[in-house]
DNA sequence: TTGAAAGCGGTACCAT
DNA sequence: ATGGTACCGCTTTCAA
């Protein structure tokens, strides 16, 4: 194995000095063409890449983003969901010149530690946020220590000071699809079986539904009949559609707020279409029809949201050295600016509301099986 | 946000050189017991905590270890096997002073290339590979650049001049005490559901299965008619288990080499006793009695066999600066020595025979539920 | 357009 | 036991 080739190797080489050969890197502009091209075959025939270590002792920038890896949650059913998306945001932040750090913690204390431990070592340039929710201290401490992140979840609840970027589905919308779908097959005893009130994204994908049995034409009090609140968890699902089955006015669909749910909805029997949330794995091995979250889509965007903050207007600089040999412009959508107008890319909306920081609300998709 | 506190400011306010408080930190032996109160007082007050990236400069080491995030395979219904081995190997780095750095490949190609990617820019100091099978070119890479590595997983199939450490569980181990609880409950058509011939982790699964009814006095011909073949997925599972039910003499139980198979096996209903490998999500969902690898143990037995390497005998020299104030020996089993004899420490065996490399083989346990 | 030199924050080596 | 100094590999500033 070759030993370590350093910048000087280089510049030697191309008998040249270390800063030209930095230059032809950082800013190749401003190197004479025929120089340029002498550099750069030194830099291959040498295998040259730049030490991160070195380099971010100069630029303060680690070219690292932080993300925490959850515990196999609950049942575990949901955990592909975070494990997806970690995957996508590994690989669209290589494409971006990034990599990804992961770290543990059990609670928002722990984590708030584990921030500052690894902002004082590794010093991650970034973090990515998942699982927000109404009390969430963790946004806030980054926002005063004025580092940048993202968070894949909207802000809820949080105080209307606090802004910061963030990605999310729109899981009302997903709600809304799976019930027009059951409304077009014909039922119209839909039921819902969600979280206890509270849940930000729980109370999300309920009003997806809501709103659409009531555009049906559905009145308010059958509505709240057939609104019914539970804890997460395969038995506790088939316990509710047992309930829901057992009333005056049986329903024949439930649009469920997670896999779980809906696996227990499913094995509750009756004869009830069923409908879940995150097409888990599980969703696919036992048939049942599911709402979709893009998560590489997402994790996309949160490295896009990233890079506009960490790269600046340098960011067409390509400036992540030689590592990627070809100058793709196929990578990342990571030019898709925050600005631009609704929808215009995909089944998504960016928006920049006045000088509130950038969001973006991508669409999820039904994924048809035989449960429904 | 107090601007970055660097060795030269501790090393002010507590009157003495750089040099005095980098012993401190590292050999705090070498240093008068009042000088060290000093500067551990400054270090504390001043909030100090080591660049990563300076160290890295000197030392050349980066205390990151390098670790593949799989897509969600096939049906993805496995995929949260690797994702708790990830988290755990997190967790356990953590507390060894490391942190784990994603990458992701699409096949082992791109992935000797993303080792010399990372290697020239990044350079963790280890890596950690799963699923490694035959023809895996990724141990020989490694060895010969002479990069320390564990796999997770044995070495099927590598030839045996290639010798590094590596942690799995016995598959064997836990198919034959799956079939001992069939057998146990009275079952005697006991049929093994498996991957066709020539997987290592597959192999080995059988291997339990058939060595257990053969000591049962299964023979031969009849062993071969119990052992179907075929690929993973759930609807294989019940295509399979339906044609073992229409056999001559039906079978009444079924050991799977997976989860997939497993769930598909209990659709094909019929009435037959099931078990399922890895206690995946699902497999709680349905209520399928399932073999379980201790995941959390094989990743930190990874980490300390990493660790014996990467910090040899001053491993015990806690010499991480100060991020973990509690002096913890609860940690890690890390000073598990790997000369330890078999079964010194639980259900496992640690082993070093001869000068090959250490390796632990775990047992895994079955989890039973209402399936089997 | 190119080169020389300083310095980022640590650790290793050598003196004291 | 403690301090001085060089140096790790890179980028930045300033001169040439």
């Amino acid at each position: 194995m070759a030993e370590k080739v350093t910048i000087a190797d280089v510049a030697r080489y191309a008998n040249v000095s270390r800063q030209t050969v930095s230059n032809v890197l950082n800013s190749p502009e401003v190197v004479r063409e025929e120089t340029r091209r002498r550099v750069r075959e030194a830099v291959r025939v040498l295998g040259y890449r730049a030490s991160q270590a070195a380099r971010q002792m100069r630029t303060g920038r680690s070219r690292l983003i932080a993300a925490r890896i959850e515990p196999a949650q609950q049942d575990g059913i949901n955990g592909s969901v975070f494990d997806r998306f970690l995957h996508g945001l590994t690989e669209s932040a290589a494409r971006a010149g990034y990599r990804v750090l992961l770290y543990t913690a059990d609670d928002h204390d722990a984590e708030l530690a584990t921030f500052d431990d690894l902002l004082g070592v590794y010093v991650p340039d970034a973090f990515v946020l998942t699982s927000t929710d109404y009390g969430d201290p963790r946004a806030a401490w980054l926002l005063e220590q004025r580092i940048p992140f993202v968070t894949f979840g909207r802000p809820w609840g949080v105080p209307p000071d606090q802004k910061y970027p963030w990605v999310d589905v729109d899981g009302a919308a997903g709600t809304a699809t799976a019930t027009r779908h059951l409304l077009a097959a014909g039922h119209r005893r839909i039921a819902f079986l969600g979280w206890p009130e509270g849940s930000g994204v729980g109370d999300d994908r309920r009003s997806g539904w809501a709103r659409t049995l009531a555009e049906a034409g559905i009145g308010p009090d059958e509505l709240s009949e057939l609104d019914h609140r539970t804890e997460d968890g395969v038995p506790e699902g088939a316990a509710a559609v047992t309930a829901l089955l057992a009333a005056g006015r049986p329903v024949t669909a439930v649009v469920c707020v997670s896999d779980s749910l809906a696996i227990g909805a499913l094995q509750a029997g009756g004869d009830v279409a069923v409908i879940g949330f995150d097409d888990t794995p599980v969703a696919r091995a036992v048939g049942l029809t599911s709402v979709s979250q893009p998560l590489g889509e997402a994790a996309a965007r949160c490295v896009a949201l990233l890079t506009d903050m960490l790269d600046g207007d340098a960011a067409r600089r390509r400036s992540h050295g030689d590592a990627a040999p070809p100058d793709d412009d196929t990578g990342a959508p990571a030019n898709t600016s925050v600005n631009q107008g609704a929808g215009a890319r995909g089944p998504s909306r960016t928006t920049t509301s006045g000088d509130s920081p950038a969001h973006v609300l991508l669409e999820p998709t039904l994924v048809h099986r035989r449960s429904a």
